[in-house]
RNA sequence: GGCCCCAUCGUCUAGCGGUUAGGACAUCGGAUUCUCAGUCCGACGGCAGGGGUUCGAUUCCCCUUGGGGCUACCA
């Protein structure tokens, strides 16, 4: 496959998680840049499953991650079936098994790579005498890198078990220029000769890696900081293949907001939270591009779209980021209210419903909604957040805010609320705008005495139960004139 | 311990030798409204420290400090 995109000079990336656990804001904003300077440069964007440890990957998460990035529009052009994520095709590191031993073979037989025999214990003890000396560098001291071809078929012969180990070669460095940091380069006497096949046959990370990357025509490895080490190792076993080497670039991290890295601690980790707890894609794509990345000193709004037109790998920044959930909020406020109501009230509709606060979708209600919606306006931040706006709509208080009825719903102020009940009463239906409401409020706050904010407020707390509500006009006028009076004849 | 990466307001960042160090989020104040949210206006707040280089350093170099990563028969 790639091999051959790679003589056409197209431009291919990878997105390569491992699923061993969902899929975080962090692994987004890879693939986010790997998708970006994919879709930047014409080339293709890869999703290569890399599974090869069985014990910790599970099926769950390949799910989770396949349906994350569908989610937020991360559009792959390779990798697991989009119509059955958990059919295993040759995107997933378990069904290359044979290819990598076959590539492993190739370095032994050709002599760049040897079978080491030695044990875990023997391994073990080097590692302890290394730090009890505090040797400059740890690693394997190169035990079975000169076993005679005899001693090799006597050990084979007793069915003593063996990995397979790189030798590395003597250079003095490794370095290579990153798309972001630029020169980077490792004394290669601190690396050893690492492992590539374990005792038991299965490959290593940075093995499978080099193997796939090269395999699937991967021209820029785009991918966290905390491989950079991974990379003089993986030049290393390019070099010993002598296959080209790809362009890497390191992204900066992300952290939680107290700088640690993140984790459950720090609320939803899975994109999948997110969405459950209302935020849109538009917003999570938008501040997630901006975390390491931006374009000028003054715009920050960017669409998908935008973002492809005017994304530059050289403008991403080299110092880890931490996570704001104030400025992702400020996002998903900013794009919840660019949607045409009718896109709003889709996108509102499941959450109204999973709070049991509508069942069906009359024409009524949905009318009522739209009203609802408006008036409501930007105090939505969340998409849940109308729940809080709408129940009252639809549901009797089931309490009051007991400061509220303390300070609005003293003896005199239910006096005059009843009244106003009672001249709303008298309204025709047509009429009963919040216009002619306000005037009403209005009178009889002169005609008692009393300040019109406290007739308002202790209204809200008998319609609503709260002392938060969208305005009171517009409420009362959508509430509807039966279920106010209602609810004011009903409340002792 | 070794190797490597990084360092501008609380946070995300612009800056690429000469700027009143710019913007956004957050915070605080004012205006507006019936509460809240919003909106508008304003304020607070930063180049980690020390050496060089230079006529001149936030910017280039070195050291220190701090943060982070790797150092596995994890990925």
């Amino acid at each position: 496959m790639g091999v051959i995109a790679l003589m056409s000079g197209e431009i291919r990336v990878r997105f390569a998680p491992s699923p061993t656990g969902k899929l975080h804001i962090g692994g987004i904003r890879t693939a986010l840049f790997n998708y970006l300077f994919a879709r930047t440069k014409k080339g293709k964007f890869i999703i290569r499953i890399e599974d090869s440890d069985f014990e910790r990957s599970k099926d769950e998460f390949v799910i989770d991650i396949c349906e994350s990035l569908k989610w937020v529009g991360l559009d792959w052009d390779e990798g697991p079936l989009k119509e059955d994520y958990n059919t295993k095709n040759e995107y997933f590191q378990s069904q290359r098994l044979d290819t990598y031993k076959s590539k492993a073979d190739e370095l032994l037989n050709s002599g760049k790579a040897y079978r080491c025999f030695c044990s875990h214990d023997r391994l073990k003890e080097l590692k302890d005498i290394q730090r009890q000396r505090k040797d400059a560098v740890f690693g394997y001291d190169g035990f079975c890198r000169n076993l005679t071809p005899q001693e090799i078929t006597e050990k084979l012969n007793n069915n003593e078990k063996f990995t397979i180990r790189i030798k590395r070669p003597d250079t003095p460095e490794i370095s290579f220029c990153d798309l972001i940091r630029g020169e980077i380069s490792f004394r290669s006497d601190t690396l050893d000769d690492f492992i590539i096949i374990r005792s038991d046959g299965r490959p290593v990370y940075n093995f499978t890696v080099v193997v796939d990357d090269y395999l699937m025509g991967i021209t820029h490895v785009i991918r966290g900081e905390d491989h950079i080490s991974n990379t003089p190792k993986q030049i290393i076993l390019y070099k010993l293949f002598d296959w080209r080497i790809p362009e890497f670039g390191h992204l900066p991290l992300i952290f939680g907001d107290d700088g640690k890295r993140l984790s459950k601690r720090h609320g939803a980790v899975s994109i999948l939270e997110y969405k459950k707890e209302g935020f849109l894609r538009e917003a999570i794509l938008n501040y997630l591009a901006l975390l390491g990345w931006s374009y000028d000193s003054e715009r920050e709004i960017f669409s998908k779209e935008e973002l492809i037109e005017l994304f530059e790998i050289s403008k991403i920044s080299k110092t880890a980021a931490r996570f704001s959930i104030d400025k992702l909020l400020w996002f998903n406020c900013l794009y919840i209210h660019e949607l045409s109501r009718e896109a709003r009230l889709s996108i509102l509709i499941p959450f109204l419903k999973d709070a049991g606060i509508i069942s069906e979708l009359t024409d009524h209600v949905k009318e009522k909604l739209f009203a609802i919606i408006e008036i409501a306006g930007d105090r939505i931040k969340k998409l849940p957040d109308l729940n809080f706006y709408a129940k009252p709509f639809f549901f009797k208080p089931e309490e009051f805010n007991e400061k509220g009825v303390r300070k609005f719903l003293k003896a005199e102020n239910i006096q005059v609320i009843k009244h106003i009940g009672k001249l709303f009463k008298e309204i025709d239906e047509i009429d009963f705008k919040r216009e002619k409401i306000e005037e009403i409020i209005k009178i009889e706050s002169e005609t008692s005495g009393i300040k019109s904010g406290k007739i308002i407020q202790g209204l809200r707390v008998l319609l609503t139960g709260g002392m938060i509500s969208a305005g009171l006009f517009e409420t009362i006028e959508i509430m509807g004139r039966d279920e106010v009076v209602r609810r004011i004849e009903m409340f002792q």
